[in-house]
DNA sequence: CATGAATGAGCGTTCATTCAT
DNA sequence: TATGAATGAACGCTCATTCAT
């Protein structure tokens, strides 16, 4: 018999990825998707239960990988200031750089009925530790995380979207909101 | 005083934000809107050219509401923490209280689609012209406005969001957030 | 706007059973029967809420249909002897003549899901009001209706059934059925 | 000693009947049939040539198994109304016991389309054979036999059915009956 | 202006069957 | 022999939109 490729489900995947950000997230039916991974829609059904399934899959693959991303950007002994600085810069150049991904995340999560589906999932909790442990350094304002994250990272998300539609990148509004991310959080 | 036409088409606008809240973007068909609205299907090809446009519609009257509601909440003499915090406490408010024409915004603003054929609007400017004054008095940061938008409007939607899913508000973070954010603009 | 055309309903029905005849019940899809009606797919939908609904209905019309006929050919002066026969014939020349109608109603009552979902029907009431009334004149036999339906029915739809597939109709065969079945309901 | 070869194919068999029990005819897919069975779907390709086969090998399997049934119910010696009343027990009898199989068979043989396909069988032999002998002895009238099995097997099939459903047994209906059938077919 | 009827196009999904191993 | 992968065709159904009144 035929072995299950392993590249064809990489394929859809990023076919998945590939037709939602050229067509959004309404227009990414299955027999485009198929198209565009070089399979027949009834493929899509070898691998995934539905569609459904298959968005919630794809999530749940992307979802967690900007926290790896950020956990690997700082190291303990960084100072708070560095500590900022190095995850808003790492949070910025992860929407740039995997801005395929990101972008499917960002449309996945906006659909409610979707994330609800999916299993709660706490990857932020790499990051919550490392919150956690510079509150009780002092090196932080003592507030709840949700609020630290909030400060932290939509600003930057917000910038990072206006400016990759522009397509330019302006270095000087990164500084400036860096700076004004430590003023926010550090003691 | 309204003619019947104009009662139609309002209750088309309220049906749409009402359907989408209810069955999600990918749910509200023209039909099931029409049905909302008391009206036939064909009737909404009467007041809008396609149902793109409808949606584009709505959003522009929306879209701009919270400009209007949140200049409503700032007056020339305040402070710049009574600024900051009357901006903030104001826009969260809008988000729990008009919770479902923000809803709708959001929905419409994350379908790049959708977004791409609307016309550039500059409905910030009202906000901007105060962040500009406040700006020469060198009362806040001397930064781009997206920056202090952005570090002013995302994290306390963010919040709002969060917390309108649980259906707890939380007096202390909000607390919280408007200092951090005060630290991070003010000079 | 259109008027809803009767014509069009009926025409779809009479597809449906025309169909479910050439091709089996399983073959009748919506699309074939669509174009046998010379519709739209999608007009079938403004007619009928599902296919299932479709067939109910369908069912629902023609399941009765049968039993009004043969109450209109017996007639209360008539001997047990007579009433059994003209029974029996009726429901002979109902299957020959209305066959399509018939072989629809059959069709459909082979399969528990269809029927399941189908309101209890009692049109057999108008023929079993006849049997108790026989049954108090103590000219058939005082049995459960569901027998005596069972001896006057059942036997000759076999027989009808199978010599309309060889196409040949045979007059002695029924008169000894007629005669079977007096010998068994009459006192 | 049967190799494993007969051991798949006896397992896709009773899949068959036994899905068809549970989801109808409609819902027996090859898929479902094969995850039943414990196979393969293109497993069954290696025993049938098509699913019409595989349901026609099925159904001659068991159509005469009821004959075979029945012929072991009556004896030589038997008397005429012992006779019908053994048929007409051993059928009842046969329809609540084996009720998987009948109904397989009865599902197969309400499609036309697979009936056609069928080699004409002539597994009533064993029963004409009987009824013949009767018709000489001059115990049962001499009437075709196709009414004569009519009478004898169609009303009890449909008063079996009906009662199935409702999981009630009712005896004294099944003794009206076997007397009605006696009075029908006896001189 | 306002409508219910009507539809072509497309949806997500399942099917019986074949392929490659 | 036996398989899981793969698929073209078809399924029932809904869509945004247009038609005819």
């Amino acid at each position: 018999m035929r072995r299950k490729d392993d590249n064809k489900q990489q394929n859809i995947k990023q076919a998945v990825i590939k037709v939602i950000l050229a067509e959004g997230f309404h227009g990414a039916s299955i027999s485009k998707i198929a198209k565009e991974a070089g399979v027949s829609p009834a493929t899509v059904y070898v691998y995934y239960e539905s569609k459904e399934a298959m968005l919630q899959d794809i999530y749940q693959e992307y979802h967690e990988q900007v926290y790896t991303y950020l956990s690997g950007q700082v190291r303990k002994d960084m100072s708070g200031a560095q500590f900022i600085e190095s995850l808003v810069r790492g949070y910025y150049s992860y929407i740039i750089e995997c801005g395929e991904a990101f972008y499917f995340v960002e449309q996945f999560s906006s659909c409610p009925a979707l994330l609800g589906g999916c299993p709660g999932i706490e990857a932020r909790s790499k990051i919550s530790l490392l919150l956690d442990e510079l509150k009780m350094r002092r090196i932080i304002k003592d507030v709840d995380n949700a609020s630290i994250t909030a400060i932290l990272f939509t600003p930057v998300k917000s910038i990072a979207l206006q400016y990759h539609k522009r397509g330019t990148v302006e270095a000087p509004i990164l500084n400036d909101l860096i700076q004004m991310i430590q003023d926010a959080l550090l003691r």
